[in-house]
RNA sequence: CGCGGUGUAGAGCAGUCUGGUUAGCUCGUCGGGCUCAUAACCCGGAGGUCGUUGGUUCAAAUCCAGCCACCGCAA
């Protein structure tokens, strides 16, 4: 069960390994995009290339979904980013249980964005966990756990693409075991961690007064959404990276110089950030050197 | 028919409202010069079906209609 392309990579790893793959669940094609088109999910794309069976439920509780489950009979559930809640019936109906693969390292960041969250709070370092559903979201008890090192240069849909190939590794190793019976089983400590709740276009524009460490880790952890956003001659740009460098006097918001290099504005610290990357409203992703040629600051 | 934006040299833009000489700017690129040297500076050159098709007109980047492509919102 999955939709987006994060699940995709641990899908294809579950088909290459050799596993027999029931049925794959995802979410129900929406209108999205511009004219309001009827899209598929990564997911579905991907299971209708290998003739996978298909099955997009538009509720996982009015019962439905369960007699598909009870239909379909598999040893294990495997969810990765599927996008809803599982009832306590469906997650207990497989022999072996229901597996997650959560982008964190559990019990930290438990919610819908653990990737983004990581980043926004200076993480430098995160990985993945899989572990058996339970009731509660995120919680239940850890298999295994896979670490990686965060660059400080990193941004959120990067890390997502290395942690998406390191789940399904993961999760590769996680199913071998548990069909060994070999598969450790820990509780997740209860204390107070760090939750990963959804992004919204609030967390957008950007508060200068913070430090420049904090404005640079808003900008990398909202790639590529919603995305860090400010004013800039007169609309609203979408910034993609940035740089910290060098001390100033200037206010905090201040633009203190614009060079090939990128654009320099003064934060809450006194430090200066370099923005290097962003996207005018209309307008593609471009350098912000790029940016400058068409739209001259000072 | 969900809403809005954009398409002009390799890149980023101006010009379009109010049609009218050789379509302009910043940068890149090529050649030359200056310099111990340079991503710096000076001089010169090349490079454009103005997204596409059709219409209006003596005349269209500019006005009208259709089509195509890209971006944002809708999470």
């Amino acid at each position: 069960m999955g939709t987006p392309d994060f699940a995709v990579v641990s899908l294809k790893r579950l088909v290459e390994d050799g596993h027999d793959v029931a049925g794959v669940f995802t979410q129900p094609d929406k209108p999205k995009n511009r004219g309001m088109k009827l899209a598929f999910s990564p997911v579905k794309e991907y299971a209708l290339s290998k003739s996978l069976t298909v099955y997009q439920p538009l509720k996982m509780r009015d019962g439905e979904a369960l007699s598909i489950i009870k239909n379909v009979a598999p040893d294990l559930i495997v969810v990765a980013a599927y996008g809803k809640i599982l009832p306590e019936d469906i997650l207990n109906a497989p022999r072996l249980g229901s597996i997650n693969v959560h982008s964190s390292l559990l019990p930290k960041y438990r919610g819908a964005a653990p990737i983004n969250w990581a980043i926004l709070n200076g993480e430098s370092e995160t990985g993945v966990t899989i572990m058996y559903m339970a009731k509660e979201l995120d919680a239940g008890d850890i298999i295994l756990c896979a670490k990686t090192a965060i660059d400080p240069d990193e941004d959120a849909d990067a890390l997502t693409k290395r942690l998406a190939e390191l789940g399904a590794n993961t999760l590769s190793k996680t199913v071998a075991e548990l069909e060994n019976g070999t598969a450790p089983r820990t509780p997740q400590p209860e204390a107070d961690f760090p939750y990963a709740s959804m992004l919204s276009r609030e967390m957008s524009p950007i508060d200068w007064n913070k430090s420049a460490l904090e404005i640079k880790n808003q900008i990398r952890g909202l790639v590529p959404w919603p995305c860090a956003t400010m004013e800039l001659g007169g609309d609203t740009v979408k910034l993609y990276r940035a740089d910290i460098g060098g001390s100033t006097d200037a206010s905090a918001g201040t633009i203190v110089g614009a060079t090939k290099s990128g654009i320099q504005i003064a934060c809450g610290d006194g430090k200066i950030l370099s923005v290097t990357e962003l996207q005018p409203s209309g307008k593609k992703r471009m350098a912000a050197a790029d940016y400058l040629r068409g739209h001259p600051i000072k």
